[in-house]
RNA sequence: GUGGUUGUAGCUCAGUUGGUUAGAGCGCUGGAUUGUGGUUCCAGAGGUCGCCGGUUCAAAUCCGGUCAUCCACCCCA
């Protein structure tokens, strides 16, 4: 059969993966120093769990498991003879893959609340699916890495996440610009147009701002029903960007101040430390995730600063406030909580449009040792396990081979030494000891190499 | 789920209005060079032209279907 592997997936070679577990790493050090403790969760969850938790959409995005064993004869009738697949899925299916690792942190949350300390906080690092087509920049598998703390509505936590943004991207050499809004603010302007009823409307439009233009959420907004004097409100608002002038507009919205007041509040936490990256409220900030009740965040390339104008990308990351995301699982107390997400991939399609990954990788193999006949490959297996023991990354080749097929394979493998061993050597108890870089080589006694790989 | 794009060697792609044995570059193997890779030169291997069907004396080429791919939309990271 021909080999081939399911639609909107991808094999990592080891280039991709040294430069992906960059990111990773990076990402998981700052979470790390900010107090964050890594869990993991099922790649399979019970499918109950998952549905419902993203819309009609998101359920037919979810991956659903077939049942193992005669599940057909389990199958609902019913269902089955009327071609209905979604009326057929429970009675055939109980487990899905995970769409996110929001919705399973909830869960975690509420199965482990007795054990748990609160404020919670936590990281996760791990593969989600969705049986999204597949296009630039997305996948049917993508790794998501995110940090949340639940059981607090302490404002100090948007501000620390906000900072940690700003940290990863400057470790990564990555100029970027975090956004930063409010739910509320939204709400209050819903309420200051006159369109309370129709908030959803109203930040679905918004959201759509950077695609489609002002011209196109006018459309947007007055498609959707809204009046034409609330859509040059709500047009005229999103020229705002002085957070402190939204005051007087939302006189008479409780919440809206509110979210003025939060803002302001995270702000003022912010301007206490110092950032390397610009972070700015955005009244057209909008996330079109309905679950989020206050702060929200996302986080874009930076393409004012040099040598990063051409990048094209979406957000790549975001987050936001949820009140309440434990409740579906029944825990109503301490259910606040804050995170956000970033969107490795599209980290990685940057960086590597910027050539931001170090170029010695990840350190990989260091030495490799080539063998003449089969007393010298003795001799340097014998060295081999030395080598490896003083903390060298070494290889020898499998077998005293042609010298020119073991050169080509340093070569491939981009070995920076090679140590080369025959009759002459063995005689003189030293090695060829050869920089593949520049060509230059030299005859050493065994201890000098190791001195001289150890510092590297 | 909707619309479009492209499927030819391991990879990137040529292939004229349908016409003999389907080509190139890179990569691979061997040799020039029996103790030296990355440069150069020579030679060689490698293809059911995505798959199924149709039109035709004749199909990589035209038509239909199907699968895969990429792109856009919906939505999202």
């Amino acid at each position: 059969m021909k080999p081939g592997i399911p639609k909107g997936t991808r094999d990592f070679g080891p280039a991709e993966v040294l430069k992906r577990n960059y990111i990773f790493d990076t990402i998981r050090e700052v979470f790390i120093r900010y107090g964050y403790q890594p869990i993991e969760t099922p790649a399979m969850e019970d499918l109950a769990t998952l549905t419902g938790k993203y819309g009609e959409e998101g359920d037919k995005l979810l991956f659903k498991v077939l049942n193992n064993g005669d599940f057909l004869r389990k199958a609902d009738e019913e269902a089955l003879s009327a071609r209905d697949s979604t009326a057929l899925v429970p009675s055939i299916s109980k487990r899905g893959l995970r769409y996110d690792l929001t919705v399973p942190f909830a869960r975690f949350v509420v199965m482990h609340q007795n054990d748990i300390p609160f404020p919670f906080k936590r990281y996760q690092i791990q593969p989600v699916w969705r049986a999204d087509r597949p296009q630039k920049g997305r996948y049917q598998e993508f790794y998501q890495c995110d940090v949340d703390v639940v059981g607090s509505d302490a404002l100090i936590y948007e501000a620390e996440l906000a900072q940690i943004y700003d940290e990863v991207f400057s470790r990564l050499g990555l100029k970027v610009v975090v956004k930063l809004n409010n739910r509320k603010i939204l709400a209050g302007m819903a309420e200051a147009a006159g369109i309370a009823p129709q908030f959803m409307d109203m930040t679905m439009a918004i959201d759509k701002l950077d695609k489609i233009g002002l011209d196109g959420v006018r459309n947007e907004l007055s498609g959707r029903g809204i009046g034409s004097e609330a859509v040059d409100k709500v047009v005229e608002m999103l020229g705002i960007t002085d957070l402190q002038a939204l005051r007087s507009l939302f006189a008479q919205s409780e919440t809206g101040l509110k979210g003025v007041e939060e803002l302001s509040t995270v702000m003022d936490y912010l301007a206490m430390g110092e950032l390397k990256n610009e972070v700015r409220f955005d009244i057209t900030l909008a996330r079109g995730l309905n679950y989020y009740t206050g702060c929200i965040f996302e986080v874009g390339v930076d393409t004012s600063s040099p040598g990063q104008e051409a990048i094209k990308m979406g957000s790549i990351g975001g987050g936001g406030r949820y009140d309440g995301l434990t409740s579906v699982f029944g825990m109503t107390d301490r259910g606040s909580g804050v995170g956000v997400s970033f969107g490795a991939e599209r980290i990685y399609d940057v960086m590597e449009e910027l050539s931001l990954f170090p170029a010695d990788g990840a350190r990989t193999l260091q030495l490799l040792f080539i063998a003449f006949d089969e007393a010298a490959h003795r001799h340097a297996f014998r060295l081999l396990g030395q080598a490896r023991a003083a903390g060298i990354n070494a290889e020898l080749y499998p077998e005293p081979a042609k010298l020119k097929k073991q050169m080509k394979y340093a070569n491939a493998r981009e070995v920076p030494f090679v140590a080369l061993i025959g009759e002459s050597e063995l005689a003189a108890g030293t090695l060829t000891f050869k920089n593949m870089a520049t060509g230059e080589q030299q005859n050493l006694a065994w201890p000098a190499i190791i001195e001289q790989l150890k510092d590297r």
